[in-house]
DNA sequence: CAAATATAATTGATATATCAATATTATTCA
DNA sequence: TGAATAATATTGATATATCAATTATATTTG
């Protein structure tokens, strides 16, 4: 009974946190003036880390579906954040780069993001976080095989 | 730059442990015949739990917009899984009522949300358990403030 | 080489999230 | 009481999630 009623808790607590997590932060970048979503702000920063990744591996980065993926950058390449050129060796495939306006973008978006994340973590020390890592990866773990 | 990384990692993981268990579990639901969504489920849970709350409070519990809390008891009434009438002393809400049906369904499927838990938790005992909800709890109040 | 298979991406349909605007009914208070 | 305000819910628009079907191109293999 008393278990049970925890691993309940414990779900709804989950989801409870990253949905708080998640409207805080874009909360802060509409504050802040930037007209973007976190998931967009997702995909940008995963090019931007990893340039030269198709729309499939971006997607597998970043947990989304690839149908999701494909209609948000179909939003940034509106939005003038990224250029979609046809691959030279593989026609199947796009080169997806990065715009100035989206280099700028993310640069003055870094101090946002990093304090979203540090006020978000108030209170928590390192090894409790590391802690608190290891039991999410366990429940990855648990729920993938 | 060690704590930096630490903390994407960690949202990095929040997000990816609360999607995989998401899809985990609707897998199991869809594997055991049940054709009802996880946040419909949600919705009909509250409702078996609380039967005389409006729709507003139902939303809240479950943290869902109001909006698609609307929606989703449309859905709901559509299956015949929830009865709307109007309530006798208040003409903006509705009584929701459960049908026969969805009393049915929920009992058909505790023991596979129950076995969903266990299994999504396996390895990690109670002590780690309240360890982890001290700190989605702490997230959570960071974020509200 | 040609057919079969695999890969990359898109599209359509439905469900949910979010924000803003609106409609309806209740409550408050001047 | 009547006007202002609050509460309850819906609707529309846009973004994302998920599943299934499709298109186009590459690769494999008989």
């Amino acid at each position: 009974m008393e278990a049970e009623n925890l691993k309940e808790i414990l779900f709804y607590s989950l989801e409870k946190s990253i949905k708080t997590y998640r409207q805080f932060a874009q909360r802060q970048l509409v504050e802040n003036g930037f007209n973007i979503t976190i998931d967009q702000w997702l995909v940008l920063k995963a090019l931007s880390d990893g340039p030269h990744q198709t729309q499939h591996q971006i997607a597998e980065l970043v947990f989304k579906d690839y149908a999701s993926v494909t209609r948000i950058i179909e939003l940034l390449v509106e939005k003038q954040y990224l250029v979609r050129t046809i691959h030279a060796n593989d026609r199947r495939r796009f080169n997806l780069t990065l715009t100035e306006n989206a280099v700028r973008l993310l640069e003055a978006m870094q101090p946002v993001i990093e304090k979203n994340r540090s006020t978000a973590l108030k209170g928590i020390n390192e090894q409790h976080a590391s802690q608190f890592q290891h039991i999410l990866n366990l429940i990855i773990n648990n729920c993938q095989s």
